[in-house]
DNA sequence: CCGATTTAATTTGAGAATCAAAAAAATAAT
DNA sequence: ATTATTTTTTTGATTCTCAAATTAAATCGG
């Protein structure tokens, strides 16, 4: 009875090799055999055979060095390696509220082109939001002329809980039904590699992947829209749980029969800091003034208006103890606050900061550093591609190890 | 130049193939190599090879097959392997408040002694907290005519801030100065492997080798005591943050500008639930009646004292919140909570499962199983054990491996 | 311009861990 | 006794890796 594709222990080992080398060379950009033999430890016997397997196969290429280096530096030069970027064209889908954004990149992860395609309903269902995604990316495709058939993989991100190994999405704002197989109703449109995740953990993704996560193994990232999610990166790997609806940060409990959430629930931290909690305690002001976004909201408070002023402090206040919360349970190395508007204008101050340090456990050790990171309308769009492309690359290294048996 | 002890990855692969055949037989307590080779996915050769490696270093031992199996089973007879006890001796010692417990075990986790030695003040100088820890260590090798010199390593285990990698005490309820080198201090007085780590994780440890964690790789811990501790085991690892002091559960805020806690902030769970929490506000009883201890308040609630009622109500549902959140967190499969006394009979209630229940994000999944778990006064020091027992484990694998070149 | 020096990459030969398949061992059934 | 069955061990091959030696490609110094 032969064992035939059960991993065997030199084939996981041969792999790991692999994945490490082209991983060094994607957070590197472009790097030197003998610098990939000191970042993973082996030997550079062992880099050189593996990098010319990764080479043969076109998933890298060697940089030739550009200018002659001028300081002297004696010895043979070296020849960095870079990822092929022609290797692959990989897709990233967000859906969103009111419309879908696909950003196609390459394997190198250089934007090819993206893509917004209004939405007319924000609620549909599976079928009929399967019907939209493709169409946005026939639409993307079509854009950057690119073939529908030369896309390798694609991610699909979404607001909810998803079960990224399963490609399920239990619920999701975007969805009418609950419990839907998404990844069987993608593949019956698109015939490449579909993956479906959670929109905050795909931010977090791309932080790890090209952000300011890069060169850090475990942090965490937190993002504030209209509602707030949190994805954690634990040993350079997405934390998602056991049933793969772990970190729902923005429905951690912080007031006992607190305001209502969209969740149905009370006193979840995204209740109080989320765009729609703020707008909602907003409307409380004079009927005249009433702001329509936060910006309004937050250009009143730093006018001097003081209702405007209280609700953002508020929610600052509720904010840092979050954050603290975060801190005393994981005491991670990095806490990375991504959003693609000033959410954190008024949510990352100063105050928040210091408050913050005053409820997290007392250690004579240097915080957690905070940092803030805006990205672009293309944020989620391109946590999705870069999902997408850890696991398209991770695809082909198995396929590398499989044919040469 | 040779690069002597840089761990090599084929190095790493046979210590890892070493390491999973000792985890699995501690795990199945008998197992043969059989069903060690289609527990782990080896070949039966390799289990073969490993064992053979094992019974020869002296970890493990064959087990004849007592009985026979009368039930018809024909083909060559499995024989089991299981761990040596003999191998060695380990001690497990926990420092609380009023003692220290010393408990020594051998390598297959048999109690050999225990002792329990009381403590004339609480906090202490860290050079005189050894010394107090190296007397309950001898009072208990002679209880049990063993010589100290016998014990191959030990792990004591505090309340308090610990960074179990370096060995280095934070802050501890047991030490009068801050950063304390544990390590080193009792380095100069034992000649064995030492350990130090956070008491919570050490319930999590003993959870996970002898209690309701044996065959889970990711669950939580939550002990309740004077204070509040969280263990968490992730992927078979207990996870520590980075600078190991994570998982502090009882310090998170669940009240803004709440209750005021021991440790001097204020809104942690652990002010709210814990013992001292508790007793604090039964003081505000009437005189007679107040309460001294968490047992008189729980009968008081029993019969019906509505003031002592509420008490506990309150710290029921913010344990419950708290509860709801590490699941919307950490989505566990399982969490376990663990205490010497009777804390579950009023905080682990029908009711506070229930609130929990409708405080947790909801899928359409089963919940983590929730689950208590009593163990003796010796909980602490048994968990101490737990974790020394699989460090000099891997110590010995470690050894081995180096030997064989 | 040419050898010496330096650094990077490759080749070579060997060691080690694993596995598949075959063989051996130990028992039950017939 | 013979056959069937199951576990364990042995054998031989594969292959992953590494150390050391070798080759390659540059600079430096005279």
């Amino acid at each position: 009875m032969p064992q035939i594709d059960r991993p065997s222990h030199t084939g996981e080992l041969r792999e790991s090799g692999r994945q490490q080398v082209l991983e060094t060379i994607r957070a590197q950009g472009a790097i030197a055999r003998i610098d990939i033999a000191r970042e993973t430890g082996m030997s550079p016997a062992t880099v050189t055979a593996i990098s010319a397997e990764l080479l043969e196969a076109g998933l890298i290429r060697e940089v030739q060095p550009e200018a002659k280096p001028t300081t002297g530096k004696r010895g043979r030069p070296r020849v960095s390696l870079a990822l092929r970027g022609d290797a692959h064209k990989i897709a990233g889908i967000k859906v969103a509220h009111s419309s879908i954004t696909v950003l196609v990149i390459d394997f190198e992860g250089n934007e090819l082109v993206d893509h917004d395609m209004p939405l007319v309903q924000a609620r549909m269902e599976p079928e009929q939001l399967c019907n939209a995604i493709v169409t946005a990316l026939e639409q993307c495709c079509r854009k950057g002329s690119i073939g529908l058939a030369d896309i390798s993989g694609l991610c699909v991100g979404m607001a909810g809980l998803v079960d990224a190994t399963r490609n399920f999405v239990y619920w999701s704002s975007s969805l009418t039904s609950r419990n839907v197989d998404m990844g069987a109703h993608l593949g019956q449109h698109l015939n490449c590699a579909i993956f479906v995740e959670n929109d905050a953990n795909l931010v977090a993704k791309a932080e790890h992947l090209f952000g300011k996560g890069r060169d850090v193994s475990d942090f965490i990232v937190i993002t504030i829209e209209h509602g707030v999610g949190m994805g954690v990166v634990i040993d350079d790997e997405i934390y998602r749980g056991t049933r793969g609806c772990g970190a729902e940060f923005g429905h951690t409990k912080v007031q006992l029969s607190g305001a209502l959430c969209q969740c149905g629930q009370r006193g979840c931290l995204e209740a109080y800091v989320g765009d729609y909690a703020l707008l909602r305690e907003a409307r409380l002001l004079s009927d005249e003034a009433t702001p329509q976004s936060i910006g309004q909201l937050s250009a009143a408070a730093r006018e001097g208006d003081a209702l405007a002023g209280s609700i953002l402090e508020r929610a600052g206040r509720m904010f840092a103890m979050g954050l603290a919360n975060i801190i005393n349970i994981f005491d991670p190395e990095l806490i990375i606050v991504s959003g693609t508007h000033s959410s954190m204008d008024y949510l990352l101050t100063p105050q928040v900061i210091e408050e913050m340090r005053q409820s997290v456990v007392q250690v004579d050790a240097p915080l957690p550093e905070v940092v803030q990171h805006s990205w672009g309308q293309l944020m989620w769009a391109k946590g999705a591609a870069a999902y997408a492309v850890e696991k398209v690359s991770a695809q082909c290294v198995r396929r590398l190890v499989l044919d040469a048996v």
